[in-house]
DNA sequence: TTGTTTTGCTCAACCGTTTGCGCTGATTTT
DNA sequence: AAAATCAGCGCAAACGGTTGAGCAAAACAA
């Protein structure tokens, strides 16, 4: 029971030859004879030899692990994010070490540290709502881990990102509802901490103020992404004598919330007032009241981007080449939408 | 920029001590000088030393890593169970190693072969609805890394496992249902290889047989756990001439899938009919037509005490103890009901 | 004073693998 | 036949940290 893993020792000593002829012949050094090399590989196989990753990290400074941190893995934006991630790791025969933050600022420093702890060889990264100070971030570039954002990304241009572009998505989901023929249209906006929080409201601001009506700020709420939150933004949107007749949540999620907030309070959804979303995440279609459209912004393709940028980063790393760019991937968000 | 994470040494040569007494003074030893001792802990909470922890890998043999694999995490079964486990492994130091086999043998084959070339501590897994030979897994076990199974778990004894008693769950449904006055009660199982697939029908049959209603195999359906296939296995049972009043569904998934069948097909769900089914997910909060009972799980607890049974495990290894026992962890469930 | 113990540190081996360099003996060149 | 080349392999250092053994100086006991 108690079988070691066998070493390039064990298959020397039973081969009587040194140690590093077997780690050359394993690796087809020419320098090795075709004999000594064949008796070698055949024994490894027979003992199904694997090199011991964590040695030869010592040479290469190289773990084969990346960092993935999100907020909640149970949001399938997320999870669809992470399957793209480690799909593309599998492939470059990278394992990931995962994290979630919760949206808390503490623990997404704590899950940091741990990574570099491991000497995780970079980093993918979704900020927490709370984030606004970048210093634990900062910490692991200072320490030549690389680090690639997505989706929550921070404001700088110095850094590695994949983000949605959320504005022209917003611009164009204003569009379809004044086109559906609606003038009063609320907007229930995420954490202002988030940058796609500040890009969803300005995309909604133009698009509004190019249609030659008035922006009313009283149409505009906030959520901490919480139900409890969300709520009491529909509770100030609805209580008032001018109610909206169509709602843009911040994402799918918010709007089954917000939702579920109309049904309980005898508003008809999808006809007193339509609810347009964000993320267009499967778990709507199974909704009572699913949006009646939603901004697909590609959490696979997101999180696939994510890693292949981070490979690249890490193949320019061992060629000792300047890594003189940041890379700014911007992936394109479509508008889905349902028929009534 | 280019600033190498401190070592040992770097202390050491500034200090114009040896190494050792460095690593001496670090972990407290009693035989360096408070001086030392002192002058050392400083230099390395200046230069935010840490331990490099691949290096430690080579004397203690281990990690600090350990892998879980599931089918889905997008699952919010799954991905509940991984914050429980996440969580306990933060306090213990230990960082996780995610993979998803996506119910796919063949991955979970490669993502275990990961996990060993990454020489983790140990692996918590659930199995994928294909697996039903275990080489991979004891392939683990030889090379003395240990496993724990959770929810999907081997039917053999001689492993680890911690899981939810279905068989008497199921029995409790049944008598719920048939309190309500329900006699033709349905039963869409998954897959085979399951052996919480076992223990669900073993549940059914036992409750029906001592109701001393004849059990029908026409009201016992199958479904591979996909929407097609569920969809397949309410056609069996509704385009009987005696349909069923009552369908209890392997989880909430399925569920879902179900009622959207319902729908489609003028089915009036809890009119006609009534589904229950099995883990009680928040995500059936949102859905037009939550099940009407749910037999709570708890996967929180089950990961937390997956993990809190693997700490277990890595700490009698240390302690070079046998391990002669093997850990049968059984979580009671709830049937969770709601009233119409 | 001498002998013994304690204190405070250094030396060196070790974990598994890679790699520059050097050493043989055989083959080729001159 | 002597010199140069080369194939085929071994030696040893290095990666960053731990740890048992050893050694000198200081502190103590007799």
């Amino acid at each position: 029971m108690e079988n070691k893993l066998p070493t390039i020792k064990e298959i020397a000593k039973r081969l009587n030859v040194s140690v590093s002829t077997v780690s050359r012949a394993l690796s087809d050094h020419p320098r090795i004879g075709l004999r000594t090399k064949t008796k070698v590989q055949e024994l490894a196989k027979e003992l199904n030899y694997e090199p011991n990753i964590k040695a030869i990290f010592f040479k290469q400074k190289k773990t084969f692990v990346i960092g993935v941190i999100l907020p909640y893995i149970r949001e399938e934006f997320f999870s669809e994010a992470i399957r793209g991630i480690e799909t593309l790791a599998l492939e470059h025969d990278y394992t990931i070490l995962l994290g979630q933050s919760f949206d808390d600022y503490d623990r997404e420093k704590k899950v940091l540290d741990a990574f570099k702890k491991q000497r995780v060889d970079g980093v993918i990264i979704s900020l927490s709502k709370q984030t606004n100070t970048y210093e634990h971030l900062q910490a692991l570039e200072k320490y030549d881990i690389p680090v690639v954002y997505f989706d929550r990304v921070p404001p700088f241009e110095n850094v590695h990102k994949v983000y949605c572009n959320l504005y022209q998505g917003t611009v164009e989901m204003v569009n379809w509802l004044f086109n559906k023929g609606h003038r009063r249209i609320a907007f229930i906006n995420g954490p202002d901490k988030l940058q796609a929080s500040k890009e969803r409201l300005n995309g909604y601001i133009k698009a509004v103020s190019t249609k030659k009506i008035k922006v009313d700020m009283q149409l505009v709420e906030r959520t901490d992404l919480t139900k409890e939150s969300t709520c009491r933004a529909m509770e100030n949107l609805f209580k008032t004598k001018n109610p909206p007749n169509a709602v843009i949540t911040f994402n799918d999620y918010v709007h089954l919330d917000a939702v579920l907030y109309a049904k309980q309070h005898h508003i008809k959804v999808n006809k007193d007032v339509l609810f347009v979303s964000y993320a267009n995440l499967p778990v709507t279609g199974y909704a009572a009241y699913p949006p009646i459209a939603s901004l697909e912004q590609y959490p696979y393709r997101q999180g696939e981007k994510s890693m292949e940028i981070l490979m690249d980063i890490l193949k320019l790393k061992i060629e000792n080449r300047e890594i003189d760019l940041y890379y700014h991937e911007e992936i394109a968000s479509t508008l889905i939408t349902t028929r009534l």
